[in-house]
DNA sequence: GAGATAAGCTACGTCACCGTATCCAATTGA
DNA sequence: TCAATTGGATACGGTGACGTAGCTTATCTC
């Protein structure tokens, strides 16, 4: 034991552990995929053994919903100033800073194959969604026709999504996140015009 | 042989063999995900032996790009009245019919996951997108600019793209594709807006 | 018809993950 | 300090996909 000093034993426990296995799910589902998410390869990925994981879970699946459930929640967008439009685009930003986490990327990736994990995604809505309210651009929007900078009429299911949907589509297209000219272009050209103020 | 007269021997061969094999990765892939595609499923699906796979396509994924590309292209939006709002709606339209088809979900499952096998998405664009033009509402969208119908500076990299990801982002929140009536809120209420047409 | 071509079938050893069991060792807390 | 707890390591039989090889047999072509 006195030879390998390198090799400290620390061995984690409880919490410590706990987190340390999410973090591995998550990274180990960015590298994969939903399809190859296995036990294996989060206990590999987390230096532990597969019993410890079994011990807590049954499935990857259930692991995986326990990791995003217990990730770091999304900053909240403060509308502060009276600027409509730099409030956006800050939103936007916390968008595109919260894309760039491992749980975004997990949502991510349970949403769209809702389809073939169903439990999944139902569960990722009963544990995360729900607990949490409304978020980004959503947020910003609803201070504002509170207040009365915004007719409350331009607020749909529809105007109030396309931040989002463009962010989503940009990052599809491009393969990476849209700049900061470009979340500014998507207020601008988009976002703005559908709630009633023309483009220039 | 005379007995199971019941199990008809007719061999495929040549185009109608390759056609079934393409048939049946597609399905393969909207069943278990890309991650899970495998030569086994597909020879399994479409009633062959993994041989016959392996004479042709080294890999699942050769195989399923080429599938890809033999499906029946994309039924292009033709702009025919003077309707611009009306055009977009069918584009829209032609956008969701698109999406139900397989082809469909093999393209959206490559691009989302275009950063962990980036030489499917390569070859995606190689193969299919660049051989044909733009598509849906960007068709129309020049067709107008063209004809003065539409003031070209408004077509941007942003405005030409909301009603892909409207549907896109609709698509997955609800988890089923956009009806005719929620489209045509798209194009009123984002669409339109960001044209210049100023919402009602 | 007869030979060439290609589809279909079976089997092989290899490998990764499955879920479980067993045992050892580090940490904790009474 | 000692006992309980719990993390860590290893091994197991089972399953399913891998890629290849060999053979049989249907279909095409001359």
């Amino acid at each position: 034991m006195e030879k390998a000093a390198a090799k400290a034993p620390e061995r984690r426990r409880g919490e410590a552990l706990v987190r340390a296995i999410h973090e591995a799910a998550l990274a180990e589902l960015a590298e994969v995929g939903l399809g190859q998410l296995s036990m294996e390869g989060i206990a590999r990925r987390a230096s532990t053994a597969k019993t410890v994981l079994y011990r807590r879970w049954a499935t990857p699946h259930e692991l995986l919903v326990d990791a995003v459930a217990q990730a770091h929640p999304v900053e909240v967008p403060t509308p502060a100033a009276d600027d409509l439009r730099a409030d956006l685009i800050a939103a936007l930003t916390v968008l595109t800073d919260w894309m760039r986490t491992p749980a975004a990327n997990a949502v991510l990736a349970i949403m769209f194959e809702r389809h073939r994990y169903p439990d999944l995604a139902e569960a990722l809505y009963r544990d995360v969604f729900d607990p949490r309210g409304g978020t980004f651009t959503t947020t910003v929007l609803r201070h504002y026709a509170a207040n009365g900078g915004l007719d409350p009429r331009r607020l749909t299911p529809i105007t109030t999504q396309i931040g989002e949907a463009m962010v989503f589509k940009l990052s599809m297209d491009l393969g990476r996140f849209p700049t900061a000219d470009e979340l500014a272009a998507i207020v601008d050209e988009a976002i703005l015009p559908a709630l009633g103020f023309p483009p220039a």
